[in-house]
RNA sequence: GCGGCUGUAGCUCAACGGUAGAGCGCUACCCUGUCACGGUAGAGGUCGUGGGAUCAUCACCCAUCAGCCGCGCCA
């Protein structure tokens, strides 16, 4: 018999139907056993009554078993419907279970909290909770929503590389590999040099790149490998315009994560983000750190973007703020820098809910200011030379940013620490099997 | 790199100077309407590791390892 998602039950009353899935949970009355069993669309309880042939296989079938069930689908009596339950008002009974694969019972609980190290550890596992699935689903949407907005306003996607043969920023720490003929390599910590130079080609682009970052950072925020959804956009006359286009693009996220995600907003408990109906705030560095009473500081501190985040959110309904005008000495070498608004520069930074997610600005387009800020950093040109090609041949005004995928997340569900949003985390003590436990495959070998 | 905290059962956590408990999970049995089913019984821990103080410690002290959190750096 043809497989049923169990979510097309409800339009399935009376007819006979084979599901497959997984033993979400079993409650054995005795003589009759309850299940409630889990698919990629939903849940629904199986009910084995007396008499059932598959009785004896009922009471052995265990917690995550993997299973093939035949049954009939039945509406609920009145007494017996569950409310807000997913298919409350129906219930498979059961005729036969085929057991297409065993488990052994799960090494945390299912349903209680549980730290975020065992998470880790039994991450294949915890990816079956609703919580996780949930975060993920969330995920998946916000990919797909910047990529359908970026390519509805022109924006041609490309693929960046991930092994570079320098360090595109220049200051952070990058993981160094071996590459052919005793050369050596990078794993890229931003596909930026690449973007801007596509930015030379299609004028609007944008990649979403996995990149890396070897900073010996152990918070909240921090992880080794990270997705960024990067664009770039050629014409522009400052680095509003880069704003106004991320703003766009943060809006259509919002409503389609909204519109799509309503049920993994509600399992995990947490309010779509509050969007302004005006433009999203927008404070200079200095106008923030005033309003804070902060010294002129060359950036804000994580404890005053919290709190300016909190001015947003009181003075301005918005759970994102822009913060403009970073000092040059700050910001990456192609920053754009006007001499008018010297020592500032034409970068931004965009807040959400306590945190940095975005970076952006407009770049320097001119060959020869590019090369004296590469040499003023004290960087070699020459080790530049495939990138500045693009600029010594005629390259347009431009700018763009960069979207943390993981905090974006992590911030979007209210969720305490940027690993809960990442599937496999890798950061200074795990990549998958715990570094310090590298020979074997338990867990927890390392903690004994 | 600096500072703080934590490490006790598979998971989440208690307790206490007289060598360990709970809830969940697990096993067995009972239960015809449960829905995180319920009930009864049971298994399971040399209290991260090493040393020291003490008649005696998981508990106090020192060291060490591991992890977490904050700062720095960074996104």
């Amino acid at each position: 018999m043809e497989r049923t998602l169990i979510g097309e039950l409800g339009s399935r009353v009376g007819e006979t139907v084979s599901i497959s899935g997984w033993v979400d949970v079993r409650r054995d009355q005795g003589k009759m056993v309850f299940f409630d069993f889990r698919d990629r669309s939903g849940l629904v309880q199986g009910v084995c009554l007396p008499g059932s042939t598959a009785l004896d296989t009922a009471k052995e079938t265990r917690n995550e078993y993997v299973v093939r069930v035949e049954g009939i689908v039945n509406k609920r009596p009145e007494k017996n419907a569950q409310e807000g339950k997913s298919n409350g008002d129906i219930e498979l009974e059961i005729k036969a279970i085929d057991v297409l694969s065993v488990a052994q019972p799960l090494p945390f609980d299912t349903d209680a909290d549980i730290n975020l190290d065992t998470m880790l550890d039994y991450r294949p596992l915890t990816l079956r909770r609703a919580h996780e699935q949930a975060i993920f689903k969330v995920q998946a949407a916000i990919v797909q929503a910047y990529r359908n907005s970026l390519i509805r306003k022109g924006f041609t996607e490309f693929q960046a590389p991930a092994l570079v043969g320098s360090d595109a920023e220049g200051g952070a720490e990058v993981f160094r590999v071996d590459y052919f003929n005793d050369q050596k390599a990078n794993l890229a910590t931003s596909p930026q040099l690449y973007k801007q130079i596509m930015t030379g080609v299609y004028e609007r682009v944008f990649t979403i790149a996995r990149i890396f970052r070897a900073e010996k950072s152990a918070t909240t925020r921090h992880i080794s490998e990270l997705t960024q959804m990067d664009f770039e956009m050629a014409f522009i006359k400052d680095e509003r315009e880069v704003m106004t286009m991320l703003e766009s693009v943060i809006r259509d996220v919002v409503s389609a994560v909204d519109e799509t995600c309503a049920q993994a907003f509600t399992t995990i408990g947490v309010d779509v983000p509050m969007i302004p109906d005006k433009p999203f705030p927008t404070l200079t560095l200095r106008e923030a750190q005033k309003i804070l009473g902060a010294p002129e500081e060359p950036d804000l501190e994580p404890a005053q973007e919290r709190s300016i985040c909190e001015w947003a959110k009181k003075e301005h309904g918005s759970d994102f703020i822009f913060i403009t005008r970073f000092p040059t000495s700050k910001r990456a070498f192609y920053t754009y820098e006007h001499t008018d608004e010297n020592p500032m520069s034409r970068g931004f930074d965009l807040l959400f809910r306590g945190l940095e997610i975005n970076s952006g600005a407009q770049r320097i387009h001119d060959y020869d200011a590019l090369v004296k800020k590469i040499e003023e950093r004290g960087m070699n040109p020459r080790n530049f030379a495939f990138y500045l090609q693009a600029f010594k041949y005629g390259m347009p005004p431009h700018g763009g940013c960069s979207t943390g995928l993981e905090r974006f997340t992590m911030k979007m569900l209210n969720l305490e620490n940027v690993k809960e949003a990442t599937l496999f985390p890798r950061d200074m003590n795990r990549i998958d099997v715990l570094l310090s436990s590298s020979t074997t495959d338990e867990p927890n070998a390392s903690k004994a």
